[in-house]
RNA sequence: GGAGAGAUGGCUGAGUGGCCGAAAGCGCAGGUUUGCUAAACCUGUGAACGGGUAACCGUUCCGAGGGUUCGAAUCCCUCUCUCUCCGCCA
């Protein structure tokens, strides 16, 4: 959420970050701003009243003690009027309040001054790349023919159980999905310093509107156990991002400053309900409604955000960097950014099968934006609550970072090497037709 | 799922209608004393929002929401969570 006293104080200059976004919104500054100001304004009327009906109890109070019963009951009298005048007001402010909130809970984050200016994916700068794309004597199958050689994924059953968008890992597939999960944890815990968590993957839907998910995009999300299990927190829904719980881990409480920053990793499946776009993507592992990921979250003072956004990239690289796979990093332009986020870095690595770059992370600094919603604050030295920044990165997505690794390092014969890091994990060194 | 108990400040824990933003203790911060440490003593010590250059002032907050009342931590209703016991269960 943006700062209210940035909008006010700042209007033209919010409009114009806004509008630098897909889908900015600037349009609705100047009702939100209307709104603000009526809220105000009725809030100082509500409790200039009751000011002054808390001074008249008081009295009404002192009169009884004195046993003055007779000036006690008039005074009553010319209070009681307050009361009914005091509740309507209220009850109107509530209703501009809630209005100005939902409005603004839909405003995304304002891109920081050095994300560059652009439409669509196309206008994001490459940054840095690793490697050059490798090559081969032979024609490099893609991870489907690859899959279904080495039997490592049954599409067709993953698709009975569940329908398409769902994987059936077997066998060698089986244990290199785990054998990746157990590496990155182990790399981001012991030479990352992260602290690894292992969250609920269902979560009530506050948890998706303190990181932004909700209610903007709340159409793209698994909501489970409607009725008669539904709880304190209405329905759940089952996690698109280990960022979702994790993030709100420290949900409404002041944290210490000695206590930043704060660094977790967490593997969680994830669950996106979001359609298959046509013809790109829709077969294969690509994109599909569920995936393993292991997930970087951070929690620092804003003087640190811009630093330990790149710390977070560098060891989401680190993974790439083990695994002997050709990457390029980008920097989101405006229009690509998400919802929360006010920087964001994503890390495509090279599949060669496909011929083309897959995402496998997502770096952002989202700032004070999901503390603000999820009123997370830190006090400072001088004693003042502050907003930290949050931060959220893939280190990495799994099914992504599968193909990208089976096509790598395929061989003519149809078996794949496993890279050196991994080989104590898995427990094999090259992965063959049985 | 059944029965009971509870939810108050950083913590423990008093408070059953006005003198309560809340006793007391612990913790924490500052000070005095002291060769150092420790101890003792004194003082202070929650948050949000709004107003003011500031000292400061106003409003709200005792699990959450509603009600009664001139006035609610305190009375009434609903909900949630926690603990104990029983049942069931990976």
């Amino acid at each position: 959420m943006i700062d209210i006293k940035l909008i006010r104080e700042k209007t033209e200059f919010i409009k114009q970050r806004l509008a630098s976004r897909h889908g900015g919104d600037e349009s609705r500054i100047d009702e939100i701003l209307a709104l603000d100001e009526q809220r105000r304004k009725g809030l100082a009327r509500a409790e200039a009243l009751k000011a002054e009906r808390n001074r008249a109890s008081k009295e009404i109070g002192a009169l009884m003690a004195k046993k003055d019963l007779a000036a006690a009951e008039q005074k009553k009298t010319e209070v009681a009027k307050i009361g009914p005048e005091i509740k309507a007001l209220e009850e109107e402010i509530a209703r501009i309040e809630a209005a100005r909130e939902s409005l603004m809970l839909f405003l995304p984050n304002l891109p920081q001054e050095s994300v560059p200016v652009g439409k669509s994916a196309e206008d994001n700068p490459v940054v840095r790349v690793h490697g050059g794309q490798p090559e081969f004597a032979f024609k490099p199958k893609n991870h489907i023919e690859l899959c279904e050689s080495l039997k490592l994924v049954d599409f067709a059953r993953g698709a009975k159980l569940s329908g398409s968008g769902f994987l059936l890992y077997t066998n060698w597939g089986a244990r290199l999905e785990r054998a990746l999960i157990q590496f990155l944890l182990d790399l981001h815990t012991t030479q990352h310093g992260y602290t690894e968590v292992s969250p609920p993957l269902m979560v009530g839907p506050q948890c998706l509107m303190g990181v932004g998910q909700f209610p903007k995009f709340k159409d793209q999300y698994y909501g489970v156990a409607e009725g008669d299990k539904a709880g304190a927190l209405g329905k759940l829904y089952l996690i698109p991002t280990a960022e979702t719980p994790v993030a709100n881990i420290h949900r409404e409480e002041i944290l210490a400053e000695k206590q930043l920053p704060v660094r977790y990793c967490a593997y969680t499946p994830c669950f996106r309900g979001e359609a298959g776009a046509a013809g790109v993507g829709t077969r294969g592992m690509i994109r599909v409604h569920q995936f393993d990921k292991v997930e970087l979250i951070k929690i620092v003072k804003p003087e640190h955000g811009a630093d330990e956004l790149e710390q977070m990239v560098a060891n989401a690289e680190k993974v790439l960097q083990l695994l002997g796979l050709h990457y390029r990093v980008v920097l989101l332009c405006t229009g690509d950014m998400g919802f929360a986020s006010a920087k964001t870095y994503d890390i495509e690595v090279w599949a060669p099968g496909q011929g083309s770059y897959l995402e496998v992370s997502s770096c952002s600094n989202c700032e004070d934006f999901q503390a603000r919603r999820m009123s997370l604050r830190f006090k400072s030295e001088t004693g003042e609550n502050k907003f930290p920044h949050i931060l959220n990165g893939s280190g990495t997505a799994l099914a992504r970072l599968f193909v990208a690794l089976i096509e790598t390092h395929q061989q003519a014969d149809g078996s794949v090497v496993v890279p050196e890091p991994l080989r104590a994990y898995l427990k094999a060194e090259r992965i063959s037709a049985a």
